[in-house]
DNA sequence: CTGGATCCCCCCAGATACTG
DNA sequence: CAGTATCTGGGGGGATCCAG
């Protein structure tokens, strides 16, 4: 199992541009600047909408409900919406979305285990540029 | 530790707007659309730079020379020139880099077992909206 | 062969205002 | 409270040409 290219044949992209490789596919979903947040926010406790916003902090009302969207889409999370005034609306983790947490965490993990590395290797690369 | 907002605090992004948390400093940079893909053919073997772009098939030159500028300066990646005619350039993993893949592998093994279960829920939800 | 420089288009995403 | 609608700007990224 390759990441590169689909098929690299010359298919016009037949309307809906077709499934790459499942990687990519998946990857191009998670990989934005705000899934994996709200996915790790989510993945401590149910959530509501304005409770993820503040959570988040820097997302834009916007951005966060497009990418629950398409999170709820590809079936990361179940949204529930309480038919009541003022309107509810809930989102959890489905069982895809509980899964995920488990190689994500170890993406973070190592994030956070090599940034000081990271930022090193930076500096030490701005220094040749002298 | 938390992905969400850097310190929120009113910090006027002093001109090269900080570093946030780790995590998304680290994801922020490996989150694009060919740095997985590039670290990927570059744990198999080193590459060359056409190889690398016959490999990934459908990414530009820019598009290919900018990450793997990034990659470098993170320190991912090694690049040597041999001074030849015609030039000579070849990238590989550093030990950061290989270390890397251990996380990455366990997404993409994520990824390929639970691609169909994506697109089913895909195909559930537009059902949903008839 | 390995890129850099330039041009340009399109889409993403922020801001703001509005609705149920 | 939980979003949607509209407008707008910046930049990501492709195509092409050029250089060492």
């Amino acid at each position: 199992m390759s990441l590169s290219s689909p098929s690299s044949s010359s298919l016009p992209s037949p309307a809906t541009a077709e499934q790459t490789c499942p990687i990519r596919d998946v990857l191009d979903r998670i990989g934005d600047q705000w899934s994996l947040l709200i996915l790790d926010a989510l993945g401590t406790r149910l959530m509501r909408f304005n409770a993820l916003h503040r959570e988040i902090g820097d997302v834009s009302k916007q951005m966060l409900s497009r990418t629950l969207k398409r999170l709820e889409q590809d079936g990361f999370i179940a949204r529930t919406l309480y038919p009541e005034v003022p309107p509810r609306v809930e989102y959890e983790l489905t069982p895809l979305g509980r899964s995920f947490l488990v190689p994500m965490k170890s993406l973070v993990a190592w994030a956070d285990a090599n940034h000081a590395h990271i930022c090193a290797a930076r500096r030490d690369y701005e220094r040749m540029a002298a």
